[in-house]
DNA sequence: CTAGGATCCTGTCAGC
DNA sequence: TGCTGACAGGATCCTA
């Protein structure tokens, strides 16, 4: 669901929205997305908001941290004066709050902010802000695209070498942020084929692919990632990088922006994957 | 150690 | 209409 891009412009907005507001009261309508005891937050104040790879984190008064991740299908809808909202996209986002996918809402001196997630994969957990670095799955991650050496990385993907690539860096402790729209965009982008075996790739392939997923996902942050709808004076502009952007993700049927042959959707890694097979040549005799 | 598949959960859609 | 299976922008756990 959400990647690097709609979490960091969640991080953007939420904290044009939110920052120094107080968190009177948290009610949480499902215990599977809620880690952690719920009362020490109450009366706290949120004083800012950080992000490691597609993970969200709340930083509250009293040295209290929230760590919030979206999975699959998780929202977070701020709604106050004008309503801010990201993640999963659905018409929820102008729904009246809170619904039936509501699991958390937090209430704020002005407004109120839902944590919202159909298939309960997402989680908000509570922790000492001492304690966020120490944190299991933030302690994993690899480095982002662009904190990433090419030589590092490459090295990197010949220890995975009997892997396709697709699936190396969908893995958060390989290279940190790429989900399953920004790998694709990053292979169709660097000309790779997803089914590639990464200790095929030389230096020069790594680095190309390092480029595009860097390219790819800072097009997308600047144009208010994938899924970002937001609602502000009821104008309100929307995040489109799908529909803008993206070369070959959900473009199956659709001709190549480059070539102009027919993007194909294949499965991988038990995901849909999508290609120019054109573009993307899975042999390589090299 | 790596690689691959099942699994968590709810909802939607295509195809009988 | 109703059922059934496939699929969905993620990550973990288990197995070989």
């Amino acid at each position: 669901m959400p990647e690097l891009p709609e979490v960091e412009t969640i991080k953007r907005g939420l904290s044009d929205f939110c920052l120094k507001q107080k968190i009177k009261n948290v009610e949480v309508c499902c215990d599977k997305s809620f880690v952690g005891p719920k009362e020490i937050i109450k009366g706290q104040k949120i004083i800012r908001f950080r992000r490691f790879g597609k993970a969200l984190v709340v930083d509250l008064s009293g040295e209290i941290s929230l760590m919030i991740h979206l999975r699959m299908t998780g929202q977070l809808i701020y709604d106050g004066a004008e309503r801010y909202a990201g993640g999963h996209p659905s018409e929820n986002f102008v729904d009246k709050l809170p619904n039936k996918q509501t699991r958390v809402i937090f209430r704020l001196n002005d407004g109120t902010l839902y944590f919202n997630d159909q298939r309960k994969f997402g989680f908000v957990k509570v922790l000492p802000t001492t304690e966020v670095m120490e944190d299991k799955f933030i302690k994993s991650l690899a480095k982002e695209p662009w904190e990433m050496d090419e030589k590092k990385f490459y090295e990197k993907l010949q220890r995975h070498k009997n892997a396709p690539i697709k699936a190396v860096i969908l893995d958060q402790k390989i290279i940190c942020g790429l989900g399953n729209i920004y790998a694709d965009e990053a292979l169709y982008e660097s000309k790779i084929h997803p089914k590639t075996l990464a200790g095929k790739l030389n230096p020069d392939d790594a680095k190309r692919l390092l480029i595009g997923a860097r390219k790819v996902m800072e097009v997308s942050i600047n144009s208010g990632g994938s899924t970002m709808k937001t609602y502000v004076k009821a104008d309100g502009t929307k995040g489109d990088y799908l529909e803008k952007f993206a070369k070959v993700f959900r473009r199956e049927g659709q001709p190549c922006l480059r070539c102009g042959g027919e993007i194909e959707k294949i499965k991988m890694a038990g995901r849909g994957t999508h290609i120019c097979p054109n573009c993307q040549k899975e042999d390589r005799n090299d």
